[in-house]
DNA sequence: CCAAAACCGACTGTAAACAGTCGACTTATG
DNA sequence: CATAAGTCGACTGTTTACAGTCGGTTTTGG
């Protein structure tokens, strides 16, 4: 019976734990989990139709990637960013995306990161006049995919870990103030660095790009 | 009965899954759970006396730091760093210990931060003469401090992720080539360039640092 | 002797039950 | 009425038991 959810195209079916994770990833980043809220295992548990044991290893890891904060008796809550702890993600994650940048800059041969990365692009733009949300995930799938064509599974995973974090710090910042700006200029700047094998350049964009970014959230 | 273990100074005492995690952390690193070697939850769980689930959660953690691996069917293995994954480790330590000294060249008071680090690096003195698990020890603790004393948690908890692979990444090599060169000028310079506030420098240091530690693990 | 099918063992995925502890609320007592 | 002792409930830490699946091995049929 459990057999029937296809396996076809390399969509291997998924453990309950991880589908548990994405779940109360989404959950918390969407904000149905808001920040400061306590979260009790028997609780979710039932929610998500899991067992405990099964929803605490999803709940470590959630915890590791700094989405939850632990209580002083195990309890959990949905961690809450301050202002300086937003400040202090965007500039760990402008140091990874400038290790990236400069790490393209000494590829040999750049032409497939330049087409991947243009086209990264090309769907932000599309996405111009889409839902935030929509603009949100185009605007992260460009520095994943800055990361992922490093070829440094470390760089990716560092980055990946700290993904959660920084869709909380847009979402927390995104109610009050406007995040409308997310400039596609800015990110072909960089492009254009790498594509000329600028590093320093490269490295000072991406750097000042996070730090307007990190600016416009708690501004 | 149970209440005799003192938590006198702080020392509270942890969970069985904590205890389990360093266990595991320690096997790993010392060697004694060997890279590549197959995990068997059953065999682990009576080897640490603990039930399965427990130490689940414990194996969850050490993958997401990278020290196991998982297999096809959640089949757990020690990871094996070959080369290139040990430049890349390091590429992205550098990375991040660049934005700590950088951090810490922008602080207004850097008097208190200056004299840590020199506790560090005497603490590494006096370790010179000690064994090779001592010198590398006192070496991460200078490390760690530096990411520390930035006051950025996030900056932290991601080197701390990325600890158990750098420890592994020595270990690694340690074996094979001879891991005795880590000068203590080296560090000198780092502070030096630190207390004088010259983020530039610091950043050079620290980069050539790595490149030259990466290099010898490697080579 | 070879091949295919049935069997068995081992291991992970998952669920349900048990134990201990902390906080809140109630009750008794001066 | 205030305070201290006692009780109750909720939640996490932990263990034990069950189910499913894959790989190897043996057995059986040609």
């Amino acid at each position: 019976m459990a057999g029937l959810t296809a396996p076809l195209l390399g969509l291997e079916k998924k453990s309950l734990r991880e589908q548990a994770l994405s779940a109360l990833r989404t959950a918390i980043t969407s904000g149905e989990l808001a920040p400061g809220r306590h979260l009790v295992e028997t609780e979710l548990s039932e929610m998500l139709q899991i067992s405990r044991g099964t929803l605490r290893e999803a709940l470590r890891q959630l915890e590791q990637e700094g989405l939850l904060s632990a209580g002083p008796r195990g309890r959990l809550s949905v961690r809450h960013l301050d202002e300086k702890e937003i400040r202090d993600i965007f500039a760990v994650r402008a140091a990874l995306e400038s290790l990236a940048a400069r790490t393209l800059c000494e590829l040999p041969d750049r032409q497939h990161v330049t087409e991947s990365l243009h086209s990264a692009i090309d769907a932000m733009n599309e996405t111009t006049k889409g839902t935030l949300k929509e603009r949100i995930e185009s605007d992260l799938e460009f520095h994943r995919t800055l990361c992922r064509l490093t070829g440094n599974e470390t760089l990716l995973h560092s980055w990946e870990s700290l993904e959660g974090s920084i869709r909380m710090s847009i979402m927390f910042a995104g109610l009050e103030k406007g995040v409308s700006n997310m400039s596609v200029d800015r990110h072909r700047e960089i492009v254009t660095a790498i594509d000329t094998g600028d590093a320093a350049l490269a490295r000072k964009t991406i750097l000042e790009h996070m730090d307007t970014a990190a600016a416009n959230l708690v501004a």
